[in-house]
DNA sequence: GTCTATACCGTGATAGAC
DNA sequence: GTCTATCACGGTATAGAC
C-alpha cells in the first residue's frame, strides 16, 4: 500500500501539481461534462503527461469527486451566511446578489454542478439529502419565521430559495443562450442585478 | 449513392424504427449527455442492433441534431403563442404556466436542451442567434409595448422572459436537488404553480 | 518520488453475408 | 433491409525505467 500524494500532499511539487490538475479539471469538466472530458485534455491543460496525472489521482472519477466536494462549501457559503439576526429584506436580497456574483465570477463551478444535477447527481446524491437538505431546512425556518412575524410577505421559503438558485445560476449555465438573445453589446449581469433586485423586492414586500 | 430512409421515410417499418430510435435517443441523451450516451444504449432501448441503428442514421451526431431540431418547435411553441391582443397579465402568467407544465410533462426534453446549452450549444449555436433571437425580440417588443402603455409594470422584457425560462426549467433540470430538499412527500410542481403565479403577479402589478 | 512506454478495453463506424 | 463479424481509434489504467 503506497502512500498516494492525494491523501496528504507533502512536497511543494505535489501540492503544486495537484492544484494544477484540479484547476485544469474544473475547466474541462465544466465545459464538456464528466463523460465528455478526457484525461488527455486535463493532463495537457495541467501541463502534465496523462500517466503522470494518474499518479496524483487514482482515476478520472476521483478527480471529479474531489472537485465537487471541495466546491460544495464555497457554493453554499452564501446561504450559510444568511443571518437570522439581520434585516429580512437585506438578507434575502443580499443572498441573491452574492449568488449572482458567484455566477459571474465562477461560471465554471456553476456549470460543473449543473452537469452533475442533470445526470441525477451520481457523485453527490447522498450529500443532497443530508448536508444540503439540513442547511436549507434551517434557513427555510428562518425565512418562515420572518414571514410569520409579518416582516416580509408570506411566501413558501423553499421555493423562494429555489427561485434564487434558478434565477442566478441561469445566467452562468445558459450563458450562450442569454448572450445570443441579448446580442454582443449588452452585459447580462449588469442588467440582471437591478432586474432581480426589483423582482425580489416586490415578491417580499408586505 | 443509396437513398437513406432518413431523408423521406417510406415504408411503415422505416417510420416505426426511426421513431423508436429518436424516442430511445431522447431517453439516453437527456440522461447521460451527448458524450455520455453510447450507440449501444440507444440501440438496445430501441430494440435494434447497433449496426442496424446506423442504417437509419449516419452517425451519433446526426441523431442528436435531428432530436434538437425536431424539439425546438415544440419547445418554443408556448412563447409563440403569447398573444399581443390578449390581456397582458393573463398572457405572461399563462406562458409561465405552460412552460411549467412542459417541465413537468417533458423533463427529458428540458434536460436535453440544458445539456446542449451547458456545452455551449455546439449543435444549435446558429439557431440561437437567428430563429430564437428573432422570436424573443418580437415578443419582447410586445411586452415592452404593454409596459409603455401602463398595462403592466415597467420591467425589462428580456430578463422577464429569462426569468420564466429559469424558474420553470429549474424544476425539470435540477429535479434531483429539488426532490432531495423537499423530501418524498411533497410534489414540487404542485407547489411551484401557486408560488410562481404570485411571484409574477407581484412583479407585473402596476 | 516522478515520468515513459505500453496494455487493455469500450466505442463509433464499416464490410459483407444473409 | 437486417444482422454478424470486425476494424481503427481513443480512452482509462498499469508496469516498470529513471
Amino acid at each position: 500500500m503506497t502512500d498516494r500524494p492525494r491523501s496528504r500532499p507533502k512536497t511543494r511539487i505535489q501540492r503544486r501539481n495537484s492544484e494544477a490538475i484540479l484547476e485544469a479539471a474544473l475547466d474541462v469538466f465544466s465545459a464538456q461534462g464528466f463523460r465528455g472530458a478526457t484525461l488527455d485534455q486535463i493532463a495537457q491543460a495541467a501541463g502534465l503527461s496523462k500517466p503522470n496525472l494518474l499518479y496524483y489521482f487514482p482515476s478520472k472519477e476521483a478527480i471529479h469527486i474531489e472537485l465537487l466536494n471541495g466546491l460544495l462549501d464555497v457554493w453554499l457559503a452564501p446561504l450559510r451566511a444568511l443571518d437570522p439576526a439581520g434585516d429580512p429584506r437585506d438578507e434575502i436580497i443580499g443572498y441573491m446578489r452574492r449568488k449572482l456574483e458567484m455566477s459571474r465570477e465562477m461560471p465554471r463551478e456553476s456549470r460543473l454542478f449543473a452537469n452533475e444535477m442533470l445526470q441525477g447527481a451520481p457523485h453527490m446524491g447522498a450529500t443532497l439529502s443530508t448536508e444540503l437538505r439540513t442547511l436549507v431546512d434551517d434557513k427555510a425556518g428562518v425565512i418562515r419565521g420572518w414571514s410569520e412575524a409579518g416582516r416580509i410577505a408570506a411566501v413558501d421559503p423553499y421555493h423562494l430559495i429555489f427561485s434564487i438558485w434558478a434565477l442566478t445560476q441561469h445566467y452562468a449555465d445558459f450563458d450562450v443562450q442569454v448572450r445570443a438573445v441579448l446580442g454582443a453589446g449588452r452585459d447580462p449581469y449588469d442588467e440582471a442585478g437591478p432586474f432581480l433586485d426589483r423582482l425580489f423586492e416586490r415578491l417580499l414586500a408586505r
